[in-house]
DNA sequence: ATTATCTATAGATCTATAGATAATGC
DNA sequence: ATTATCTATAGATCTATAGATAATGC
């Protein structure tokens, strides 16, 4: 299975079956976990059989890979199109987590039980697995590259790496479900201060990524 | 089950049957999850069959159970001791972060399995998820409280609260597993440098919270 | 004709109990 | 005697398939 399954690319219309199997799905498997979700479960929340849920997809395991390809297609980040290709690590790292918030918050289904939880390292979602670790590896050398030119304090950057993790899988999927979403840049800046030489110069780095974006 | 079990409290004895349970439970739910983990699974780990795992736990929800309390004993952030009652609000966020980053290193049994996921909104868990969100809401009241005498910068307050979570959950858990730890000094740095007005005064509260320790 | 649903159920789990057997501690 | 293990298995899941029935689209 390290290849993720024809499914995946097919367009789901919004309200149809398959959507609302999937948007079902997204939340339970965020409420109870993938394996604490039964298919059951899952067929009750839409309002079929369970036997009816297979019509749309093979299986339970090809449910959660839709649902991760789905975030994977819409993200910069997973797709390794990291942005702002010329400019410095903290403007990139910076543009890369506040951009990552506005694909998680508009997105149509919850991911957060499948990248919060184990099950990513099984088998099945090996794919997604490689592709998320991929592109936490290229965070790790920005944050690298950002204490060579002085930027960045010195720091542990594989720490770093992982507090960017937490923040998108934690705190930014947590985040969406609040009354009041706080707005990506302040997620950005929480990040960019804990390493910054300079955190005043915080909103300079968020001023060139809105020019740097601005220019695309 | 408002009220954790009586088991909870009863010492087990390194290397006995229940700690090599233990061990194992906590090791399998962390790399697949509570209800991806079968009492098969560990009791193969241990090396008894399946069955004799009853001898030493009423369920499998009890060992799990049994985990939390552990740990929640071992913590003084859960149990309500905030450390340093009379410091500022920055050494004592700083002193319960480190802290915690101890108390999860020298553990004897993982639970990044339990708190990292969805289980603990579980009825069987309830108690333990209120005491866990109990002690967050006090760092919550704390990062206000440094906002309001100055040290800390204007922020949301429970976006900083969840960034605390999330360290404890993801960074400092996914850590203890790596050859190097991080120093617990470095985590709980991370975290102050982003809300701290003054970033370069780290240092300071970092010796302020060791001087309290001391005079304990 | 095709697509979507249903009922019924096979077959594979999984947790926990019953009751026999072996090992250990006075 | 008590503690720890074992085999066998009950009873409750859970995923997925088979095949019938209903709804929809030319």
């Amino acid at each position: 299975m390290d290849t993720y399954p024809e499914r995946t690319l097919e367009i789901v219309a919004e309200g149809s079956t398959p959507d609302l199997i999937l948007a079902a799905a997204g939340r339970l498997f965020t409420a109870k976990g993938f394996h604490g979700t039964s298919t059951r479960e899952i067929a009750l929340a839409v309002g079929i059989r369970q036997p009816s849920l297979f019509h749309h997809f093979p299986s339970k395991t090809a449910i959660a890979q839709y649902l991760l390809e789905y975030d994977r297609l819409r993200s910069p980040f997973l797709m390794g199109r990291m942005e702002l290709e010329g400019e410095r690590p903290a403007v990139r790292i910076y543009q890369s987590l506040r951009g990552e918030a506005v694909v998680i918050t508009t997105s149509r289904y919850e991911l957060q039980g499948l990248y919060l939880t184990e099950v990513l390292q099984e088998p099945d979602f090996v794919f997604w697995k490689t592709e998320y670790d991929r592109a936490l590896a290229s965070v790790r050398a920005l944050m690298i590259t950002g204490v060579e030119s002085g930027d960045f304090i010195e720091h542990d950057a594989a720490l770093a790496t992982q507090l960017f993790d937490a923040m998108l899988t934690r705190v930014i999927r947590w985040n969406k479900n609040r009354e009041h979403d706080a707005a990506p840049d302040a997620i950005a800046t929480l990040l960019l201060r804990a390493v910054l030489r300079n955190p005043d110069t915080v909103a300079e780095i968020r001023q060139a990524a809105d020019r740097a974006l601005a220019k695309l």
